[in-house]
DNA sequence: GTCTATACTAGGATAGAC
DNA sequence: GTCTATCCTAGTATAGAC
């Protein structure tokens, strides 16, 4: 129990940051962290290189010695929002049990969980997406796409078989996505929720909304 | 200006996403249509005066015989959006036959009706509310707050009365909201679902959502 | 890699003629 | 109300010294 507190605190930490791993070391980090804070507060064009410079603790110029343009610390940031949440869906889906209501319960949490804990990479990826232009935005459209298919597959596995009775996959999926993707919005911190209720709840909720049996929604 | 002019103003002004009785007529309604356009499209710090006037298809600083800045522009739609979703909401309730369970049929199917038909004016209205100073968001984020007061008092209502079983108001909110406010990011008019579709069946996933009996789900 | 200085563009807004 | 012309600021990005 002490490990995992211990690793929840220092994640809660840099929460509404960067995943840790994937940051560059040095200069180069901490103008991505500058970005992800500006970024998700006033938006990309609401956002100067001067005020990333500001906020890394560096002169505007240093800038470019390690990013070719403002628009490619978006790139990087959208590019490692998506990956970081791909990757935890599908380590989600690796690791649960059951069948497709225990799928589609874990899938869910790490959903609302990834956009909680990285709600501002979250925000960025999401909104920010549109201002890249299309081969920049490529890789991480693909990736969406990808993790869209996950659940797509997941919703018709548990149609076919009979455990969902929800008639429309492509629309359930859109509702379940939306208000996962809607939670990096309203989540802080400080809230009197953790991370961790929401994404149980919410993943109740996707059940439900399925219409996964009652005796399938155990957890 | 002939009458043909006027046409054109009118025609502008709507088919881009305002509500009609909304719009001024003439080159300030041109002008609010050409914003709402390009601040969905590129956001508002990606827009320039000067896209503004050409859209509007007047030059740059004509817009300021209507608008006392861009800000103001921007500040006139948000409240246009905040305003026609609030008074379609409490229309929804006043309307609503039965008892909390159609209540909230109604009133999901209202509001994901309006992302889907104004979703535009959505956009805006959400994204870039943050922009505006205090004073300025002041209006809409009440209108906001009353919205939601309204799912909250509906949700409780069921709560208490047993006809819902959600065990936490606060979270199914913010669940039914959010799957509604995505529907104006992916709604688009060629697409396969007609807005009254997509309300039928969101405001179906949000009684199940809810754990509203299913005898009390009927249409 | 980091800074200072600067080139150059684009942006918001105003003045004044018509 | 609308235009042309313009002011001034702020923006992105580069050059070159250290």
């Amino acid at each position: 129990m002490g490990d995992r507190m211990l690793e929840r605190a220092r994640s809660a930490a840099t929460s509404a940051g960067l995943p840790t791993r994937a940051v560059p070391p040095g200069t180069a980090g901490r103008i991505l962290a500058a970005g992800l804070e500006l970024f998700a507060e006033k938006g990309f064009s609401g956002t100067s290189i001067r005020d990333i410079g500001a906020r890394a603790g560096i002169n505007s110029a240093t800038l470019y010695s390690h990013y070719r343009s403002k628009e490619h610390v978006l790139a990087a940031l959208v590019l490692l929002g998506h990956q970081e949440l791909h990757g935890r869906l599908q380590h989600a889906l690796v690791t649960a049990r059951g069948g497709p209501a225990g799928k589609l319960a874990a899938l869910v949490r790490a959903h609302v969980l990834a956009h909680a804990e990285y709600a501002q990479l979250a925000l960025v990826a999401n909104a920010e997406l549109h201002i890249l232009g299309g081969e920049a935005a490529a890789p991480s459209l693909a990736l969406r796409e990808q993790s869209r298919q996950l659940l797509l597959a997941l919703l018709d596995e548990g149609v076919r078989g009979g455990e969902f009775t929800a008639a429309d996959p492509l629309l359930a999926a859109a509702a379940i996505v939306g208000m996962g993707r809607q939670v990096a919005h309203w989540y802080r911190p400080n809230q009197p929720y953790t991370p961790e209720q929401i994404a149980d709840t919410f993943s109740g909720y996707a059940l439900a909304l399925v219409g996964a049996a009652e005796h399938d929604r155990e957890k």
